[in-house]
RNA sequence: GGCGGCAUAGCCAAGUGGCUAAGGCAGAGGACUGCAAAUCCUUUAUCCCCGGUUCGAAUCCGGGUGCCGCCUCCA
C-alpha cells in the first residue's frame, strides 16, 4: 500500500486507484517560451519517482503532460503580454518555431535526468477545440459573464471555490493589492477566454463563439485531462506555486460542468530555492533570469544525474536549498556509488536481498521519502556479508525508482592521447627504477592537464579529474 | 494584511512519544601505498529558545524568535 500525501485532505492518505491496477496521472507540463530551469525540473524528478513508484507497484500508469505553447499571460492577473509572445519577440522567429525549439529543449533536460517520459503528450495549441467546447459548458451552466476583454468565470458561484487553497475569501477582499481588470465581479474571477487585442495581431488566435482570442492559461489542463483521464482521475500534480490559482481555477471549471470531485489526489513538489542574498531574492524564477539551466550544469562537466541525486536526498515536500557545494557533494557520492557498482558488477545472477530491498520500498511507499530510500541504497553496501552479485541485483531493483543508471554504471576510465600515454609510461618507468622523485613530478604534470592517477595491482588506471 | 511551510552535526537531510537520533557530503585518525589515489575501519549532535503535558519528547500542547514560499510570471 503507497500512502501519498494530499493537498486537498492535507494529510498522507492510504492510495487506491479508481480502477483496479490502474493509475490517471496528470502532470502540469511546462510553458516552452524559454529553457527549463534546475528549480523546474525538481519537480519533474519527483513527478518520476511518483510515477516510478506507481510502476514499482505493479501499477499500470497512464500519464498525461501538456506543453503550454499559449496563452500564458505574463500576469496571472489576466493582463499583459502572452508569454510565447514575448518569446516571439525577443528570438524573432515564430511562435510554433519557440515552442517547438523549447519543447525539444525540455525534453532533452528530460533525457539526461532519466526521466521518464509521459505515455501522452498534448500540446494546448492542438487542443483549441475542446477547450472551446468545456467554456461553452461553463457558459450553459451559467458560470461565465462577458467583459469588454474576455470571457470570466464568476467564482462566487461556484460555493466550494478555492477549497483545494483553503482560500479565505474575505481576506483575499481585503488584502487584494493587484490591479483588478475592470468590471470583473470578484477578485478570484479569471478569464476562460480572452479577446485579441484590437489595435495589433497576435500570431495566435482563433474563432471562438465569443470572438477572435485565445484561450486563458488555467482552460488547457482542464480540456486536456479531461479529454485523456476523463470527468475523474486519480493524481494531478504540480508545483506548490499551483495550488492557490491555478489547479485552484481548473478544478472550478470542471467542477462547475461535471458537478462532481474531479480529482482524488492533488500532490504539490516545493520549490528549489537559492541562498538568500542581499540582491536577489531566493527564489528561481525563469521571468526575473534569475535561474540555473541544466545545460549550465554541463558546461560545468556536472553530471546531469548528479542533480537527480542531489534532489533524492530532500523530501520532495520540503523546500531544498541549491548551493554548489551541496550540488558537488552530490556529485561525490554518486561517483562513489559508480565506482562501487562498477567492483561489484558481475554477469552471474544474484538473489535480491529481501530486508534493505524491504526497507527502500517502504520508504519509497511513504509519500516518497527518497532520502531513507537512498539509507537503504547504501546499507546494500554496506553489508560486508553479502555476495557481490545479490547486492547488484538489488541495486538493480532500486534502481527502477532512484533511476540513477546502475545497470551502465562501470568504472570510469578517462580518453587519454598520445600524450598523456607517454607520461604515464614514462613514470612506470620511473617507478620500476624506484625514480620516486622523478615519478611524482609526471604525476603532478599528468595532474595538471586534469587527470587522476590510481596505481593498481592491475597497473595505472587514468581517471577524469 | 491573508494563507501555508520550515528550524536536527561544518554542509545537505531522514526521524512525528520509548533501546546507544538514519544516510550522504566535507573533516579528523588509522589500515593499505614508495608517497598518493581508490578501498576499508574508527570518529564528529546541549535536536532554535522558554514554559507545559507525560514514567518518558527532537517528536504532543502553549508562547517566543528566526527563515522561506504563495496571494504578482512562476515548478
Amino acid at each position: 500500500m503507497i500512502r501519498l500525501y494530499n493537498t486537498m485532505t492535507r494529510s498522507t492518505d492510504p492510495f487506491t486507484p479508481m480502477e483496479e491496477g490502474r493509475v490517471g496521472l496528470y502532470t502540469c507540463g511546462p510553458t516552452v517560451y524559454n529553457y527549463a530551469h534546475i528549480g523546474n525540473l525538481r519537480t519533474y524528478i519527483f513527478e518520476d519517482l511518483l510515477r516510478r513508484t506507481l510502476e514499482a507497484e505493479g501499477y499500470e500508469v497512464n500519464h498525461v503532460m501538456n506543453v503550454t505553447d499559449v496563452g500564458h499571460l505574463v500576469s496571472d492577473s489576466d493582463t499583459g503580454e502572452d508569454k510565447m509572445e514575448v518569446g516571439v519577440a525577443r528570438e524573432g522567429i515564430t511562435a510554433r518555431e519557440i515552442a517547438d525549439k523549447y519543447w525539444a529543449a525540455f525534453r532533452r533536460d528530460l533525457e539526461r535526468l532519466n526521466i521518464v517520459e509521459p505515455t501522452t503528450w498534448c500540446r494546448a495549441t492542438e487542443y483549441i477545440g475542446e477547450q472551446i467546447d468545456l467554456a461553452k459548458r461553463m457558459e450553459g451552466a451559467g458560470f461565465t459573464y462577458a467583459l469588454e476583454d474576455g470571457i470570466y468565470f464568476d467564482t462566487s458561484k461556484l460555493p466550494d471555490y478555492g477549497k483545494l487553497a483553503r482560500l479565505d475569501l474575505e481576506g483575499l477582499q481585503a488584502g487584494a493589492r493587484v490591479e483588478m481588470v475592470a468590471g470583473k465581479r470578484n477578485p478570484t474571477d479569471f478569464a476562460v477566454w480572452k479577446f485579441s487585442p484590437t489595435d495589433q495581431k497576435r500570431q495566435m488566435e482563433w474563432e471562438s463563439p465569443w470572438g477572435i482570442g485565445f484561450p486563458g492559461w488555467h482552460l488547457e489542463c482542464s480540456a486536456m485531462s479531461l479529454k485523456h483521464l476523463g470527468e475523474q482521475f486519480d493524481i494531478h500534480c504540480g508545483g506548490v506555486d499551483h495550488v492557490a490559482v491555478h489547479h485552484t481555477n481548473e478544478i472550478a471549471q470542471v467542477e462547475s460542468v461535471t458537478g462532481k470531485e474531479w480529482v482524488r489526489w492533488w500532490m504539490h513538489g516545493e520549490f528549489l530555492v537559492l541562498p538568500k542574498t542581499d540582491e536577489d531574492e531566493s527564489k528561481m524564477s525563469k521571468s526575473s533570469g534569475n535561474f540555473i539551466t541544466m545545460e549550465s550544469l554541463v558546461e560545468r562537466r556536472i553530471d546531469p544525474l548528479a542533480y537527480r541525486y542531489f534532489c533524492m536526498g530532500a523530501h520532495y515536500r520540503a523546500p531544498l536549498t541549491f548551493t554548489w557545494e551541496g550540488l558537488d557533494g552530490a556529485a561525490n557520492a554518486l561517483d562513489r556509488l559508480r565506482r562501487r557498482v562498477a567492483a561489484i558488477r558481475t554477469d552471474r545472477p544474484g538473489r535480491v536481498l529481501d530486508e534493505p530491498l524491504t526497507a527502500f520500498r517502504e520508504a519509497c511507499r511513504d509519500d516518497l521519502n527518497t532520502p531513507r530510500a537512498l539509507a537503504a541504497l547504501w546499507n546494500v553496501l554496506r553489508d560486508e556479508r553479502a555476495d557481490g552479485a545479490d547486492q547488484y541485483a538489488t541495486l538493480l531493483e532500486m534502481d527502477r525508482i532512484l533511476g540513477l543508471g546502475i545497470d551502465s554504471m562501470a568504472e570510469v576510465e578517462a580518453e587519454v592521447d598520445g600524450e598523456i600515454e607517454r607520461l604515464v609510461a614514462e613514470r612506470d618507468d620511473a617507478r620500476s627504477r624506484k625514480d620516486f622523485a622523478e615519478a611524482d613530478r609526471l604525476r603532478d604534470e599528468i595532474t595538471a592537464r586534469g587527470y587522476l592517477l590510481e596505481d593498481t595491482p592491475e597497473g595505472t588506471k587514468v581517471r577524469p579529474g
